[in-house]
DNA sequence: TAATTCATGTACCAGATGGTACATGCGATT
DNA sequence: AATCGCATGTACCATCTGGTACATGAATTA
């Protein structure tokens, strides 16, 4: 197939903008890192920012599929709540997540190659989130709101936890905003 | 005195950068956006980096000032929390704030201008946070693990208002959030 | 096998980059 | 009034930047 070269050197630079950001490494010091030339990554994506609209769109659709299975089994929600974090606290997740920050950043400025992001980094989340809790029993606006608190302080966790490192004391606060966060059933326990 | 006009050239420096951030901006935009040539900063700042540490300085700076007066009266709970969000979420803050976040996604990557800012973006809030809680009744690892998340779940909110903007639902957010962090009085009502 | 398309290398470009060398003005101190 | 140190301007530097032109191999197709 004709892209499947260009679907390989993407992913290779992917996992090396993971590594260390994208944010002043020069084409050509991607293209090293990915083991290719300058030559090529602009002949595959036609600048740099064709590059990095790429490079976004892939880190975006690395999220929506981890939103996939997450909520395949819906047994009682703290336990989703806590699969949730188990989940993104893992390690190995720990530079896909940096890179995606770094995105996240670029995006609160409006860069144009982030449109994809923007679009997606709350409304891809907040829906399926937000059904879940609904499925719980949660109604209408209080369901909305509750999955946009999930949202942001899962993601607010995750941030210090990448600054810091301090896995025991987060895993504490996720824990405990698990509970907070379906505590009190809306119809009766 | 001799280090005041640095000082007024980093403000301007500082109010350019929170109009468009500062990875792609080259020491000559940068100047020039100031009002001054890329040899003065080069003078009073030595190198781009040099001039990126003190900005983050400054940011870390208005960090702790931001914080100071936020827990000057201390009645109940509830209402610290909603001042606490009402502060942060004044638009007037946003460009702030989007540089705030930007230092932060590079902080993830170590960049060695950002020392001062790990050290403190959360140990400088975590601390007196937690001596809210404490005050409020709650004790030890328990008073942590909810400054902590109280801490996560403002900023996670904060950068979903920054990008999306949907102050309505964010403020119910915030909202309930306030309610359930400060809900179960540890000693009784 | 001839023609065409895709992939890649080499060489180059004009412009910008961070940083430096050196001159010079301008206010204070003497 | 001469001097001295801070502030600022001009000019320059080697290097790197994103991007292009052009050649050429390596398949695929006719």
């Amino acid at each position: 197939m004709a892209g499947d070269a260009r679907e390989a050197l993407l992913d290779r630079c992917v996992n090396l903008l993971k590594e260390g950001g994208f944010s002043q490494l020069s084409l050509r010091e991607i293209a090293s890192g990915a083991g290719t030339s300058h030559r090529m990554l602009l002949y595959h994506f036609g600048s740099r920012e064709g590059l990095l609209t790429e490079v976004v769109r892939r880190v975006e659709a690395e999220q929506r599929a981890a939103l996939a299975d997450l909520a395949a089994e819906l047994d009682d929600p703290v336990e989703v709540s806590r699969r949730f974090w188990r989940r993104l606290a893992d390690p190995a997740l720990a530079p896909a997540e940096r890179l995606f920050f770094e995105i996240y950043a670029h995006a609160l400025f409006d860069k144009s190659w982030t449109d994809s992001f923007r679009a997606s980094v709350i409304a891809a989340w907040a829906g399926p989130v937000e059904e879940l809790f609904t499925h719980f029993g949660w109604a209408g606006p209080e369901a909305r709101r509750r999955a946009r608190l999930s949202l942001a302080a899962t993601r607010g966790l995750l941030l210090d936890l990448l600054i810091t490192g301090d896995r025991d004391v987060l895993d504490a606060a996720a824990e405990l905003f698990a509970e907070l966060i379906t505590a009190p059933p809306p119809t009766g326990a």
